[in-house]
DNA sequence: CACTGGTTGGAACGTTCGATCCAGAGTGTC
DNA sequence: GACACTCTGGATCGAACGTTCCAACCAGTG
């Protein structure tokens, strides 16, 4: 498989990133069904046959890359929030903070990478549904370390991670349909209340 | 318009609600862009052209439609969980365990009958995302009523009604994606600390 | 200089989409 | 029985979809 050196112009594995990223904001702004290859290819500055040169599973293959490459930067975002302050509630207060100034600053148009293509495909594309359930528990374990970390009892931490993700998805959602950030700031407060409230060990 | 005296074998407004129903149904399943007009023609057992001749707009009329359609229900589910205790706190969780019931019931099937299709059509069918602005401000509403007929101060309760649907929003979405209904019964605990924590008049 | 193998542009495939059209069925009015 | 009207089944439209195909292209090797 990689039995050759990369000796080539680099243009090779540069055009394949090109269209990984050219996928991933384009199924974060408008989901999996309204986003074509060609439209993709376009926004790639790359033709159809390359994305089948280099996705030979088609529009599925190509999506369920795209989705584990925004996870990561998701999960990266979501790391720089928790790590903005050493107190638990301020940090999970944070990442709300930081989403909605994102959101806003796309004017509403760069959502979560998985949310919408995951809800779209739901039981008719398992490979996609597998990889947001994956970037969902990534992002979760994310949390959890954090308020474990703080001395917030296990089980606890779990849990309430899984409520942060809920409705840090949630919060994002209705901040994008009505185009208004404040169930993000709002979700910024309550999610505080919330950590400040959980058991310590 | 209405000059008429609607004689008829009621026939007409039968067809036109099983459209109604058929597409609300397919909406909250799969979303706006997977569903065609043939599919929600056959679904309802009508034609393509009785689905024209009542909806002239096409289906963007038709999602609107469905989409109202889809809110009253929701919201009357709502009103059912908020009703099924006194105390706010054992109501909002009644809620998100009536969402986690029905979700499972519906083997992971039947989401909310606004996100998907909000979501994928964003800045590019604006008459739909007005559609599910006003359903989701109606649902807040109907939280928010509980609250502060429960003696919770009125502007901590309109915020709080909006962290209580971003929650079921998101939990609901998790839910759906890992198929497992763990965080909507996590979401019920933690919904219940937070009302129970509400400032009161 | 031929040769090889990965890469590309663009035309073309069959299918399905939203939407239109039209002949006719059904019903109520004179 | 003739007419007006709303409603329906099914063929049909052009456009767009995901995908395939093939001829050209290009760098590196002998």
């Amino acid at each position: 498989m990689a039995a050759t050196p990369p000796l080539h112009r680099s243009s090779d594995a540069d055009t394949r990133r090109r269209i990984i990223r050219a996928t991933a904001a384009l199924l974060q702004q408008q989901g999996y069904e309204s986003t074509s290859v060609k439209r993709i290819a376009g926004a790639a500055q790359a033709s159809p046959s390359s994305v089948y040169h280099f996705f030979p599973g088609g529009k599925q293959e190509l999506a369920i890359e795209a989705m584990h490459h925004g996870a990561r930067e998701f999960g990266e975002m979501l790391a720089e929030g928790l790590a903005s302050a050493a107190d638990p509630a301020e940090a999970t207060a944070a990442c709300a903070l930081l989403l909605a100034d994102d959101l806003k600053q796309s004017e509403w148009s760069d959502g979560c990478p998985v949310a919408v293509t995951a809800l779209e495909t739901i039981g008719r594309v398992p490979g996609l549904q597998e990889a947001a359930t994956q970037a969902l528990t990534q992002w979760q374990s994310l949390v959890t370390a954090k308020l474990t970390e703080s001395g917030i009892a296990p089980a606890a931490a779990r849990s309430l991670a899984g409520t942060v993700i809920s409705m840090l998805e949630g919060a994002e959602l209705l901040s994008r349909v009505t185009a208004d950030d404040t169930p993000l700031r709002d979700a910024a407060v309550h999610l505080g209340q919330l950590v400040r409230a959980a058991p310590r060990v």
